[in-house]
DNA sequence: GTCTATATGAAGATAGAC
DNA sequence: GTCTATCTTCATATAGAC
């Protein structure tokens, strides 16, 4: 009596392709015009179906939206690899600080943060969602390398958990925050990279051994 | 011909007491459910006016929008005296670190953020005002208290403005995401107070000089 | 299951009396 | 200047034909 025990899908199966057509459509407004800033008639028309059809595959505007925005929060960014304790940990600390902020900075990532943040009272089992999927991942997994590396005398600091949210809060700065508020002179490359070179020298001023 | 000229307010004047009263109402509610969320038949009833008294005090939706969040965008909290050149560095910047961390977290500030970040697309002239009035004076006081510790010799460091970014996004940190998201266990005062610590301690490692 | 057409309500903004 | 009453538009959601 598995949960997963396949429907008698009595009638017509839903088209999947319609439904990704409605899915796309909903991430891609949603994102760039907010929940109140979209109408369930956009929707349907940039997807290319009726609105009924829209209210078929998905009960109600709160519900598409609850699952447009929660299929892009999980990050993509900071794999396993990242996390490789053969390697100096400068070389880790920098390839991770510009994985992160590129992740950051990415269009997808500033349309979910604003989302979210925008509508945190609105919708707050969203934020919750998103909070778990995304910087709690990050940090467990940062905090994770960096107890592995203090046990092997590689850094020396006493709170793992806490130097970790010092290394990647610095690098988040100011990149993000011009970012998320869409303001015109974005930093360069070449600034990006050296300030997120100065934040691992610090961390490692205070943390590593040489 | 000064722009300052007395215009001769033809007919009644408006009520001061009733401008207050919109302008109290529509930041009161703007600020819990965001621009959408809020509907001009609310603002008149909360504040105890009709709505085309509304309407002949602030011309429209939008307007009343953009003073409401405006008067709340200017950051009060870091004044001159916090920026004291002849007490030790360390102590000037754990006052600082604490005053910059408590404002974040107040409810004003909060809410502002997430208003001024979730309309980022929709309102943009809000976001550049909300930047100029609040982080960059922040970041442009420290910048400048930095250069001159600079100069007297108590830090040693190249790039003030970086370094204070540094600092100043170290210290907003995971506390400020933790309530732009509105979840639960808000850190408690002790810990906050740990972690400001950690952060001057860790930036002086890097930039002090002992 | 998918479409066109419609019900129902609420929003922003205005008209006209006092 | 301020109020009550209203206009117009557009939103979510549904009904009924194919």
């Amino acid at each position: 009596m598995s949960a997963e025990q396949v429907k008698p899908a009595r009638g017509r199966p839903k088209s999947e392709e319609k439904n990704r057509q409605i899915m796309d459509a909903a991430v891609a407004l949603f994102m760039r015009q907010g929940y109140d800033g979209v109408s369930m008639d956009q929707i349907a028309d940039e997807a290319g179906v009726s609105k009924q059809t829209v209210y078929s595959h998905f009960g109600s505007k709160e519900d598409l939206f609850q699952q447009a925005v929660a299929c892009k929060c999980i990050i993509h960014g900071l794999t396993d690899e990242f996390f490789d304790d053969t390697r100096p940990v400068r070389d880790v600390l920098l390839d991770i600080g510009n994985q992160f902020v590129e992740l950051l900075l990415s269009e997808e990532a500033v349309y979910v943060y604003r989302l979210v943040v925008g509508g945190a009272e609105q919708h707050e089992t969203l934020a919750k969602l998103y909070y778990e999927a995304g910087p709690m991942r990050v940090m467990e997994a940062l905090t994770r390398y960096l107890s592995r590396q203090a046990m092997r005398g590689t850094v020396k600091m006493d709170d793992p958990a806490m130097a970790t949210r010092q290394f990647l809060f610095m690098l988040k700065g100011e990149a993000q925050l011009v970012a998320v508020l869409g303001l015109d002179p974005a930093p360069s490359e070449k600034e990006l990279a050296r300030y997120i070179e100065r934040c691992v020298d610090l961390f490692l001023k205070g943390y590593g051994t040489p």
